[in-house]
DNA sequence: TTAATAGTGTCTTTCAGACACTATTCA
DNA sequence: TGAATAGTGTCTGAAAGACACTATTAA
């Protein structure tokens, strides 16, 4: 039942984690901020829910990551939200927290055209506005448990690549070291990607086998009965 | 960067999804709306954020759940908010909706000094008001799922319990038969259980062990490595 | 001694983990 | 033919699934 104290005046935010994979590390997107509060200081990628342009939070996750990165992910899922008195200064505050995975090359090209944002490697990422850190936190921990038993590090892959950058990207994103021959077999009894005709070089060796996304696939998320190994040690 | 169109008059709520096991099937609470929009339409209990009173919003859910029903749950765990300017008559809102699970013992003593709610099938959930039974959906979805893979159902146990309690419990609210043996066997190493030295009958049979949750647990949930058996039909 | 439920033992199948082996290319 | 990476075959051990078997009680 509404009281005086009801409701009004509670800010509500959506806050986006954009991660991609650079030189074989996990990176985000970072911006400064450019008005108060912590005007100047790092933050993610966010901003107000506006009511009359947003149909719903996922419609003002997409708003807000193209207006400030120009990017449209493929992959936009949410993460939790962090609602409190104590997060922003201005008072107590809603953020609808989203996480997003995005191929390297979108986000190079995304950069030289829309330039204001940053790729920041995982393991360094510097003191952040709000509770944005604690964000980041819970949304690496949900890539990396979602990425043990899905087929969710394959958006971070381009159009075509081979399974070699497969099983890269799986290990740097989990953070271990898997077996070529049991990935191999998870993925081929994942049914989700289909070869290229074409084969790629390497260098003085045996070319490897392109491969892509099944297009037959709305979306390229599997999820699997049984985790990946998580006995290994990281790489 | 804030806009005319901002934010003030975004509606905050929290809604709460209240799962018991009673009669060996799934119940949640539910209750009539007392106001408008909705007046007299069943619900799940919710209310607004109050700004003032709730330092955030897991406290702003056990507020109402008190409120409504008296009832303190052992757990209670954000699933999801649903956002959207369609959602509710009034205008944009958010809904920060939680589930949570309760001893069926702990339900009907609330009830009986707080009438004022009722526990419905989940089978049998009539049309609710707003997006309700959408998060019902997600809620039950979300128990169902992650009691494959963790102790999640043992915070609908009493305090002391049989195995065939447990057993049963499992299979009632995942909608599966699970072979004892094997999940006897699963059970111990999950090691979340000591034996009472009690025992019970049940009439003309071998008397049951009783356990209870161990005491040096902090919190009796436990996430499995792999989830649960998922191969045998319903029972 | 029988009915009923509690609780155990054990065989089979599946699959992850390890790792050796073959294949194909360029220099 | 050797170096390098691609890709396959197969053995082993751990754990799930199935299910039969023993245990203990009251009538």
């Amino acid at each position: 039942m509404p009281t005086p104290d009801s409701n009004p005046n509670i800010i509500v935010t959506v806050d986006v984690v954009l991660f991609t994979l650079r030189d074989k590390k996990l990176h985000l997107v970072l911006m400064r901020r450019p008005n108060e509060p912590f005007a100047g200081q790092w933050a993610l990628p966010g901003g107000y829910v506006h009511r009359l342009e947003d149909a719903d939070s996922l419609a003002a996750a997409l708003r807000v990551l193209r207006s400030k990165t120009g990017i449209a992910p493929p992959y936009l899922e949410q993460l939790y939200s962090f609602a409190d008195g104590a997060r922003d200064p201005r008072g107590w505050s809603v953020s609808l927290s989203y996480f997003a995975l995005v191929d390297e090359a979108v986000l190079t090209n995304a950069q030289a055209a829309a330039p204001g944002f940053d790729l920041v490697e995982v393991n360094a990422v510097p003191r952040l506005s709000f509770d944005h850190n604690r964000i980041f936190e819970v949304a690496l921990k949900r890539l990396r448990d979602k990425s043990a038993y899905s087929t969710l590090p394959c958006y971070l892959l381009s159009e075509q690549f081979t399974f070699a950058q497969v099983h890269e990207t799986y290990e740097h994103v989990m953070g271990v070291a898997l077996d070529k021959s049991a990935f191999r077999r998870k993925l081929a009894e994942m049914d989700v990607l289909e070869e290229c005709k074409g084969q790629r070089v390497g260098g003085a060796h045996r070319p490897a086998q392109l491969f892509r996304v099944k297009a037959d696939l709305a979306n390229r998320l599997r999820l699997l009965d049984r985790p990946l190994a998580l006995h290994s040690l990281a790489s």
